[in-house]
Parts: C-alpha cells; sequence; structure tokens
DNA sequence: TCTGGGGTCCTATGCCTT
DNA sequence: TCTGAAGGCATAGGACCC
C-alpha cells in the first residue's frame, strides 16, 4: 500500500507556526517578485481567491478582507520541510519525497494492520513535532494515494484527514466523484480534449479503452489508467537521481528592449547557473538560452526564441558559461521587441571529477583556480561581489519581496524571541 | 505600471551509421 | 557501389508536476 502524505496550504502553513495570529484569518503567500498567490489557506480560498491570482488584480479584495500577504520565504519552507520529511521517514524507510510539501511512503507487510490509526499517529506527531497540518491518502497505488489524499483533504470532519482506499466499491466511489480536471497527470489540455468526448470523471476515464488512450495520451497516459484501475505500475523512486538540468529564469520588472541590458541579465543569469554547478560538483556541456515578450499584452509584438549552445568541453567556468549564453542570445535577439522574460538553462550534466574530455580543446586550467578563488571571496564578503565585465556593474537586480517573513529557523539572528 | 520559477518525461523528426 | 532496414543520437516541442 502507499500513502500520500500533503502538508496542508504548505506555505501559509509554514508562517503560521511562527505567527499564530494568522490562525483562521485569510493568508496568501506569493510567487517570487510578488507575482500572484501560491499558496492560501482555506478562509482565503473562501474568499474566492484562485491559485495563481494575480496580486496587482487582487489588492482591493486583499485589503477590503483583511488578507494577510507573504512574499514567499523559500529558505524557511525548505527547512520546515526537511523537518516534516525526517519525521515521516522515522515510520518506514521506503519514502520518496515526491515534492517540497508532499511524500509518497510504501508501506509492505502490514496487511493486518491497522494503516487508517498508523498514519493518524503520523499526521499526530507531524503536527505537535512541526506545527504543520497534514492529509493522508492511503491505496493501492500512487495514483490513487493521490485521489484519496485529495478525499481527506475535502472532508476533514468526516476523514479527519486520512482517507483509506482498500475495497472495489470505494475505488469506484472516488472516481465517480473525482472531476477528470483533478486527476493527478490530467492537465489543462488533456482535460479539455477528454471533457469533449464526454469523459467528465476519473470513472469514465477508465472505460475508455486502452488503445485510444495509448494512441492519444502516451504511455503515460496509459499508466496513469492502470494505476487508477487498481494495477500498481508506478513505484516508489527512493534514490533522487541527480539533475539533469538547471536554471535560472527571471521576469523583468519592466519591459527590455535594449540588447546591452538584456546582455547583462543573460550574462548574470548564466553565472547563477555556474555557481549553482559548482555548488554541486558538475559540469555542463550545453547552455538552453531564450528570451520572450509579454504575453499579457497581446496587443504588442509577440517574440519569442530560445537555442541550444554546446561547449567543446564540459565546464562550470563562469566566463565559458556566460560567453556562450551571449553568444547564443546574440542569436536570437530581435530589436524592438519589449522583453519581459529572459533565462539560461545548463543542460548534459556530468559530475566534476569524471567528465569527458575533449581531444583537441580544452578549458584553460587556470579557470578551475580561479573559480575556486571567487567562490571562497563570494563565500566570506557575500554574493556579487566579483563580476564579469558583461554584467551590470552598477547595480544589483533584486527581487521584488516586499512583505517577506523572517527566516525563523534558519538565521540566528532572526530567530523567534519569547519575552 | 504590476501575471513565478524550477523541474521531469515522452514523442516526432531528421540525420548518421551499421 | 547501391539500397533498405534498423538503431543511436540530437533537437524541438508538448504535456505534466509542484
Amino acid at each position: 500500500m502507499f500513502a500520500l502524505i500533503d502538508c496542508n496550504n504548505f506555505y501559509v502553513s509554514c508562517e503560521r507556526v511562527f505567527n499564530p495570529k494568522l490562525n483562521n484569518k485569510p493568508v496568501v503567500v506569493l510567487s517570487n517578485n510578488d507575482g500572484c498567490a501560491i499558496s492560501r489557506s482555506n478562509e482565503a480560498k473562501a474568499l474566492g481567491i484562485p491559485m495563481g491570482a494575480p496580486a496587482f488584480k487582487y489588492e482591493k479584495i486583499f485589503q477590503k478582507n483583511n488578507v494577510q500577504v507573504f512574499s514567499s520565504n523559500f529558505p524557511l519552507y525548505g527547512d520546515m520541510s526537511s523537518r516534516v520529511m525526517s519525521i515521516l521517514s522515522k515510520f518506514t524507510p521506503n519514502i520518496e519525497i515526491y515534492s517540497i510539501d508532499e511524500a509518497f511512503l510504501k508501506f509492505e507487510g502490514f496487511e493486518n494492520y491497522d494503516l487508517e490509526s498508523h498514519c493518524q499517529k503520523i499526521k499526530n506527531m507531524v503536527f505537535k513535532w512541526t506545527g504543520i497540518p497534514i492529509s493522508i491518502g492511503i491505496a493501492p497505488t500512487k495514483a490513487l494515494a493521490k485521489v484519496a489524499n485529495r478525499i481527506s483533504k475535502k472532508f476533514p470532519n468526516q476523514t479527519k484527514g486520512v482517507y483509506l482506499i482498500n475495497s472495489k466499491e470505494k475505488r469506484i466511489k472516488a472516481l465517480k466523484w473525482l472531476n477528470i480536471g483533478d486527476v493527478w497527470g490530467i492537465g489543462f489540455r488533456h482535460a479539455k480534449r477528454l471533457i469533449n468526448i464526454r469523459i467528465n470523471t476519473a470513472y469514465d476515464f477508465t472505460s475508455l479503452e486502452d488503445s485510444w488512450v495509448r494512441k492519444n495520451m502516451s504511455v503515460v497516459g496509459l499508466r496513469l489508467k492502470k494505476e487508477l484501475e487498481g494495477k500498481s505500475v508506478l513505484d516508489l523512486e527512493e534514490v533522487r537521481s541527480p539533475k539533469k538540468a538547471i536554471a535560472t529564469t527571471r521576469s523583468f520588472e519592466g519591459t527590455i528592449t535594449d540588447y546591452e541590458k538584456i546582455k547583462e541579465r543573460i550574462s548574470t543569469f548564466a553565472i547563477c547557473c555556474a555557481e549553482k554547478l559548482r555548488s554541486q560538483n558538475s559540469n555542463c556541456n550545453s547552455i538552453y538560452v531564450f528570451v520572450r515578450s509579454n504575453k499579457f499584452q497581446k496587443n504588442k509584438t509577440q517574440y519569442r526564441n530560445g537555442i541550444l549552445m554546446t561547449t567543446p568541453f564540459s565546464t562550470n567556468s563562469n566566463m565559458i558559461i556566460s560567453k556562450y549564453a551571449v553568444k547564443g542570445l546574440k542569436k536570437i535577439f530581435k530589436k524592438d521587441v519589449n522583453y519581459k522574460k529572459a533565462g539560461t538553462i545548463v543542460m548534459g550534466l556530468d559530475s566534476s571529477n569524471n567528465h569527458q574530455l575533449n581531444l583537441f580543446k580544452n578549458e584553460d586550467p587556470k579557470h578551475k583556480c580561479l573559480m575556486k578563488t571567487i567562490d571562497f571571496i563570494q563565500k566570506k564578503e557575500g554574493q556579487s561581489k566579483i563580476k564579469l565585465a558583461s554584467q551590470d556593474l552598477r547595480k544589483r537586480w533584486k527581487m521584488k519581496q516586499e512583505k517577506l517573513s523572517p527566516n525563523y529557523t534558519c538565521k540566528v539572528d532572526e530567530i523567534i524571541k519569547v519575552k
């Protein structure tokens, strides 16, 4: 049996742990740049604030209803997440950390065990030790555990936050209740297509022919169908596979048309990727650069483009990665476009101890020493003390974070004080 | 004025090699 | 030397997740 543990309104719950005045009040946490709502308390949901609501459009509703608004504080959420995960791993060695607020547990040999009350214990312990409320769904497959979890969240009074699907009757009842668009793995587009052919619930989906699902929704869709039918095909992924790409992408405050300004940003993004690479001891052998205009300004010229640049040898040097990123930008940059967003993604990662050498061209060995020195100075003196000439030398672009809460658990001088 | 960021997997296509 | 089949690889794009 699989259990899916999901933290309720996770980011809001993290803020509430250290600020109990927020309990029973509408609270939202905004995305990076204070762009849109990405976590809402139940009270905020009841006000009709949808997921992804742009903050500027909901300003009035926030004020009118005294909604408590926070910028996202990822260091805090990451730390709270690892506390929750470490409690969960006390209950079983078979755990897959699926995201910052979710984990799958696998229970083997629990056939004669009361899983429901076992999971109640887990729930109570997590709440007692961290202050984070969670919901648990238990079922024979991962996709059904997701469904069960949804039920436990939707009906907290009846389920007490834990729901078990352990019979055909319960499975079918749950699938008939679940809208097709709410099924894990069915996104916006597939939902639209399925509703067009009168597939409205998860149960309807399971009544489709395997061949149709395979043809129209690939093996991914077919796997999902099997899972919903109760045949487990997705197993726990316990060891986290190393990253395959590292991205640094940002939206701009306004829009940018000037090549030099975009170049400065791209160069900074590239260096940020290089730093991330070095911190996990990796190299990359290709760099993807993209730019795009503001998709919401429909009356203006729309342009989006990206390009993959391959380096002759694998590297994590600021200079090389920045150089190729800027080279790529030069190829895709178009004049008279209002750019809103850009980014660099490094791909083809391998370990820096074990990377492919090139017979003819290799990195200047001085780079390695230089990067080591730069990392050392940045660590000691703070980020962005050292810059490449291609970066913006005057000011440092900063993310908008006007409503940031303190880093209660990860910065000594911001630790909570008890009087 | 103001709409996030960071990932994964799968498939189609075209080119190259065996 | 030509040809077709089949597999490997790179690339782009689509779809999904949190």
